[in-house]
DNA sequence: GTTATCTCGTACAGGTGAGTACGAGTTAGA
DNA sequence: TCTAACTCGTACTCACCTGTACGAGATAAC
């Protein structure tokens, strides 16, 4: 229980922490090592107002994965998921497959300084959307029965990561990502 | 070049090496941030020990690495690749999978410390065999030619990590990963 | 049994990052 | 304009890791 501010956050204030917790997503993204100071120089700010905000790295790294999850879940909750499950799998990763490889590298971030239920807690929503769409799919009978469900989630969260990765060594443009991706992923469920 | 030594080495030095070695490799696979007392630790010996044999920790990593793709390209050359190109697939990943996840892990490990040129090098050759292998499915028209070659040897990579994840977490028995990895990329590979 | 080699504890130096303390200067908001 | 809130530099403490130095005791090899 957080004791209630005596009063509203200045607006500069409101700013500052805005680009501390964006500088720490793509900071973390890139260098799950990343320190303070680092993150701090990437935002603008002096490490002190980090600290003015963020009682300790730990708090921060959560904040930073807290709000890719948002984000993540802001852009998941856009996407029509009616319709053939596989269409629906293609615009699913079509608009999500960079914020899911970022948040990819972020939980690894996230694993090392929190605890692991705070993780799951904060993560649970997040793949419940593609599971219940691949559970649908199999219903439909166009996805693959023959493997657990967990597994099917899971290896394609790190097809994606694997595309990010292709994507930073430079082997794969960034036009050709998502096409990559989605034939990967859609020989991987087909039943 | 490294100054000949004067005289063979002590048999109990040979053993202790051994012994660092095969707990840098298991360590590091498990945490790629392992200090040179987890290390030593782990092979029942003391730290200084350690740097007997090793001057610096790059060092021992590099020799872990080494170790490690030399156990992989021992396993592998013993795999028979002849035949339908599927089948000799499956016979792959069934006797290497787990070698070839533990060899991710490390490099991860190895990615932080050696220069880039070095990995390049000492990996250059456990990936060719997949990929030589990968190359005749397809001139025999049983693997897709839709995608990139190196997008398929690399995904197939990522798929054993993360079949390793899911083995390390419990999500899977170790009896099932073998069945659930061939099935998945045979799925990927597929024409 | 002699000797060079090996083991490994203690102790140290150098570096780095987390987090705290203080305080001077700046700015938003009423 | 007045004040509380914010920024952020300097300067610390604390903890941890790397790599070196020294040296006493164990042991493999001849």
């Amino acid at each position: 229980m957080a004791p209630t501010r005596t009063r509203a956050r200045r607006a500069d204030a409101e700013r500052s922490i805005a680009l501390i917790v964006a500088a720490a997503r793509s900071t973390l993204s890139c260098d799950p090592d990343a320190t303070v100071d680092d993150i701090a120089t990437a935002a603008g700010v002096g490490r002190m107002t980090v600290y003015g905000h963020f009682k300790t790295r730990p708090d921060l790294v959560e904040a930073a994965l807290v709000d890719a999850l948002r984000a993540g879940e802001e852009t998941l909750s856009a996407v029509d998921l009616t319709g053939d499950p596989r269409d629906a799998l293609s615009r699913l990763l079509a608009s999500s497959w960079s914020l899911v490889s970022e948040s990819a590298a972020l939980l690894a971030a996230a694993e090392k300084v929190l605890p692991e239920g705070r993780i799951r807690d904060l993560h649970a929503g997040a793949a419940d959307r593609i599971e219940a769409l691949i559970r649908r799919g199999q219903d439909e009978g166009v996805f693959r029965t023959d493997l657990p469900l967990t597994w099917l989630v899971n290896v394609i969260q790190h097809v994606l990561h694997g595309a990010a990765e292709e994507l930073r060594t430079g082997r794969l443009r960034e036009a050709a990502v998502a096409e990559v991706v989605t034939r990967t992923v859609q020989s991987i469920l087909a039943s």
